[in-house]
Formats: C-alpha cells, structure tokens, sequence
DNA sequence: GATGAGCGA
C-alpha cells in the first residue's frame, strides 16, 4: 500500500500470490489527499488472483438520480455474472464516460429556418397558378386535357418532338419542359406497354416490404444482383428524417430474372426482420 | 402496413 500511495498514475494490476479467500467487496480506503485507494480481488479462469488497486479523485457532483435505476443496482446478479458483487466488473465491464444527448445549440434558429421554409411553401402554393391549356387552377402538368391539346401558342407535343430532338422530353406533351428522369426517354425500346396504362416500365420490378429502416439501398442490390441484371433500387424514405419507410423497389432487366428474384428472396431475413417480395403493381 | 420523386407559374 505505501508502495502504492507514492505513485502517480491512478491505476495499476499486480498479481498477488497470497492464498488467503478473497474479499467479494471492495476495500475502500480514504486518504488524506481526499482521495480513495480502492483494492478489488478477483479470481481469473486460470486460477490466479488478480489485484486491483485504483485510486481515485472524488468530486462533489449534485446528480439527479434515477430511483428505477438505482434500485436496479441492489439486484442480484444473474446469467453469467450470478454471484458477483456489485458494480460494473472490470473484467465484463469497461465504465465509460456518461454520453448525455444534448439537442444543437441553435435548434431554435433552426427550426425559425423551417418555418420561413414552410411559409414560402406556402406562398408559392397561394401564388396563382392558371393551367396553359385550359386555364384551370392546376398545374399544366397535371391538366387532364394535357395529352389532347398543347398549350396555347405552342405546336402540338408530336410536332414538337419531331422538331426539337435536342428536348430530351417533351413527350407526353404539356407544356413543362422538366421532364422526370424516369419518364424520360419514353418510346424507346423498353416500353411494352406504352399504351400508357404504366407510368413506368414496371414489368420486372418488385416491391420489397417490411425493410428495416437501416437497410441501405446497396443492401438490397447486393441480395437481389445475384438473380440478374438490376437496373434500379428505390429504396423509400422520409425526406424530413432521412429514414427508411420500410419498404423498397428493384427493378431488373429480365422479368423472368425478377420473378425468380420474388421466388428466392421472399421470406429471407434481412436484419432483423423477414422481407416480402412481390411483383410491383402500378403507383396510385 | 406501406406502390418510388421530381419541376414549375
């Protein structure tokens, strides 16, 4: 212990070789320094004993204590450390500093920022908007006449295209000239059923359910590329938070490759849940 | 349990 007493470092192992049973409590000692030398023994598999000896510097710290909690401590140890006294055991247990959440410090600014957000939002939606083909409150986009007439002023949406090949897409006509990636392209070799009942060539694609929300878009590549060609992983999320919604779509080049896909894959677990799969129907 | 996002006026 005097040994002890004169070092710096406030914690050290030694083996002893004293064949006396050992204490089940730690010995605390108080020092005059207002610090504690703490001895703790213990019994290691290969039957040597183990020393502890820590000295440690109290600080006076006002803590809320939790009343759960602290009863929890009194409870008898169980499983694989049945019988062991209490508090964290060094040799299962490594104590480390208390990880306290602490919300941003200027989350009030920006939640300020979210609201100026919503308030444009809001304007831009309150800003008049006159379809140009019919003079309708929606969207030109969304006009239901969009795919029979052009917009006032403008060659019809056929024309067009035969005109400005360079548009990648005016197709579909409409007047906007964004054009989704998705949609673009349309009347390529793809489309089997451009008659217009899919929005998107949706042959060969799934629909995955019950996806845990930590599941990455390149999780599900990974467990579906092994049954053929993917050609795309949406993977749903919320755009607020970022998270996954819970369910996925993986569209492949051959459809018989997505069917066997559905086939293998449905009931597989995927962390800690069972994924579903089955044949996407059209998006309402 | 859930059927994808995107622009623009």
């Amino acid at each position: 212990m005097s040994k002890v007493a004169g070092r710096t470092d406030w914690a050290e192992e030694e083996d002893d070789e004293q064949n006396v049973a050992l204490p089940t409590h730690p010995q605390i000692t108080k020092n005059k320094d207002g610090t504690e030398t703490i001895v703790t023994y213990m019994m290691r598999e290969d039957g040597k004993k183990i020393k502890t000896t820590r000295r440690i510097k109290k600080t006076v710290v006002k803590t809320v204590v939790n009343h759960a909690v602290a009863e929890r401590k009194h409870w008898a140890k169980f499983g694989q450390e049945a019988g062991k006294p209490a508090g964290p055991q060094t040799d299962t247990t490594s104590v480390a500093e208390n990880i306290v959440f602490r919300p941003q410090a200027n989350w009030k600014a920006s939640a300020d920022d979210k609201s100026e957000h919503e308030k444009k939002k809001a304007n831009l939606k309150d800003a008049k908007i006159k379809c140009r083909i019919c003079s309708g409150d929606h969207w030109t986009t969304k006009c239901p006449f969009k795919d029979t007439m052009a917009p006032e002023g403008e060659v019809g949406a056929g024309a067009a295209d035969l005109d400005e090949p360079e548009t990648a897409g005016a197709l579909g006509g409409g007047g906007s000239s964004y054009v989704p990636p998705h949609l673009r392209n349309r009347g390529g070799a793809t489309g089997e059923k451009m008659g217009g009942k899919y929005e998107r060539d949706d042959l060969a694609t799934l629909r995955v359910t019950n996806v845990s929300e930590f599941t990455e878009e390149q999780d599900l590549r990974d467990i579906f590329s092994r049954f053929g060609h993917v050609t795309r992983v949406f993977l749903a999320k919320d755009r607020e938070t970022g998270r996954a919604k819970g369910f996925a779509f993986v569209s492949f080049a051959d459809r018989d490759d997505a069917q066997m896909a559905c086939a293998k894959v449905d009931g597989y677990g995927l962390g800690h849940l069972i994924l579903r799969v089955e044949f996407a129907k059209k998006s309402t």
